[in-house]
DNA sequence: CTGTTAGCGCCTTCAT
DNA sequence: ATGAAGGCGCTAACAG
């Protein structure tokens, strides 16, 4: 019962062409009523299954798409991955994933294996704005296939993107501490050679402006997303003089770490310190002090990616270069690390 | 420029066939050194690409898995999965991930669509234990491909699985909790159907037996694993004459609503009742009154089931089922929601 | 060491 | 309405 089952093994069977059974499973009109019933029949009976792969080659299209995101344990991508594989199923689509860990180097070789592997199309969060990764990219778009950025996205003509807007994200967060009667509010910044947290750092500064607060530059910390990191970024905060009453992080985890620092040093959150993340992780509403969080909706964001890469898939004019970009609303969520007891 | 090189390119560049070519990219010992280095050379200068696909047709091998889980959006899952693409994309394997949505006629289809889609194995955590699915699974191994069951496994011959030692795991939360003096433990229980439930379930009672403590059936619960359902439980369990002193809870997310939920109603934890959950998520370490847990090393459980396929890989005797079952330790992290100030 | 041939499973002209 | 033939890109068997 091991051996698969062809389609010249239905037409054996039937004395008819493989040609014809073709037609019959794909219901070619062509097909007189009777054939067609008797090679579904017969089809089912033995147990026949399309192999994809010859369908494939065949047709140049093989119906899988690579999705390559940093790391996929994190809720952030795995929700977008979530949204992809929910959009995509339903159009036959599999979905490879693929993480670089953040190395320029896995992340190129990552695309070229996809393209390798004729995928349709890649869907990707690049882990920085490096020369040797565009060069990369620039192939993809050389050979037709459709490359969508989402969320981490590079500045690059012709190709569609999903983001949210992180500047705005940045704005509200901020805005949202001055309304809160914060004074001196400093920012855990990302890795600025990335767009997203430039964004967020510009969105900062923004309000701070609209505001007449003046912007400065010792407020402003480089700060990884990791508990740690958010301590140490605490530490440094609180040597100055004066130091700053309430934080913006760009980071869920950072925002957490200095959380746990503040209260170790027996600062109290909110009263005397204010403080607000970014990405909105699960754990941000569990803590017995909610901490508050832009969200970045990336179950959405996966859709949306989805559907630009369905959309750029019927477009089948390939020297017509569709660039779509999306942009999403982050939406502040006010939890108690900012809500002052008036 | 979009044009795709294949060897028969290289070929009629350099004057030789085609197989030349092909047996030199894969160097072939039998082809000379100067031919061989001459067609590696015109094939980086064209720019060629090895077609997986056309290479899979040919060997009967995709290179490609397929993944099954319920939802990849939460931590454990995404972590196991994390686990397997690590380890399988060294041996040049792509990950396909498909969810079920605990649906299991979704869970089917996946596995059918993997099927056509030729994949060179199948890692699946299984929804339920159902007659239409084990149909479906039989389907697989009479192809040869294949299958290994991560956590939610299936009781069937000739199939590997990978899971923690699940009664182990109720065991050890159990007796934790009854050296923390705890009198009177109650046990939230997942969905009996599964064998990592039902193994939780007997954990927690023959700890009690061991220590002579009479089984309540009234203490256990069947509560599905969200934060609701623990609050729902709680106020079940608090009905009840005389109350419990602590809760198992084979579920971290039904243990935080637990938690909460106590909380509310002025229960002091972990003086007064102990709570501990199962599976470690990230955040039962994050808050304040951080939760015991069983850790299932998601991410080991993951490589050890891509270590499990890479080994079924090799050996080639079709006719040889191996059946292999691995079973990880799980480990209780013992944090604040159980310890108690003496 | 290299060329020829054939086939993996499918589909699509072209012909009948 | 159906059959014959060819090819997607690659490689293994066979032959020299």
């Amino acid at each position: 019962m091991s051996e698969k089952t062809t389609i010249y093994d239905i037409a054996k069977k039937l004395n008819i062409s493989a040609a014809t059974v073709s037609r019959a499973l794909n219901n070619n009109p062509k097909i007189s009523k009777s054939t067609c019933k008797l090679v579904m029949e017969t089809a089912a009976k033995m147990n026949y299954k399309q192999n994809l792969l010859a369908q494939a080659l065949r047709s140049g299209k093989s119906n899988n798409v690579g999705v390559i995101v940093p790391r996929i344990d994190s809720n952030f991508f795995a929700s977008i991955i979530r949204g992809i594989e929910e959009e995509l199923t339903p159009h036959k689509y599999h979905v490879i994933i693929c993480q670089t860990h953040e190395d320029e180097k896995t992340e190129i070789e990552n695309i070229n294996t996809l393209l390798n592997a004729q995928v349709d199309g890649i869907m990707i969060s690049i882990t920085n704005e490096s020369e040797e990764n565009e060069k990369t990219i620039k192939r993809v778009l050389d050979k037709n296939v459709p490359l969508i950025f989402f969320d981490r996205k590079k500045n690059m003509q012709g190709v569609s993107s999903v983001t949210i807007d992180d500047f705005k994200g940045g704005y509200i967060a901020t805005k949202h501490l001055i309304d809160s009667n914060c004074k001196r509010i400093a920012h855990f910044c990302g890795d600025q050679s990335l767009e997203i947290y430039k964004n967020r750092l510009n969105g900062y500064k923004q309000a701070l402006q609209d505001n007449n607060i003046p912007f400065n530059e010792n407020y402003v910390i480089r700060t990884k997303s990791s508990l740690e990191a958010g301590k140490l970024s605490v530490d440094k905060l609180l040597k100055l003089n004066p130091p700053p009453d309430a934080i913006f992080s760009s980071s869920d985890f950072a925002a957490l770490g200095a959380i746990q620092e503040l209260k170790s040093r027996g600062i109290k959150i909110p009263d005397d310190f204010c403080v607000v993340g970014f990405g909105d992780e699960p754990f941000t509403k569990f803590m017995e002090l909610s901490i508050s969080s832009v969200d970045q909706s990336p179950l959405e964001m996966g859709k949306m990616t989805a559907r630009v890469f369905l959309e750029q898939m019927k477009n089948d004019n390939k020297d017509l270069k569709i660039e779509k970009n999306v942009i999403l609303n982050p939406e502040l969520h006010i939890r108690k690390s900012s809500t002052k007891i008036l």
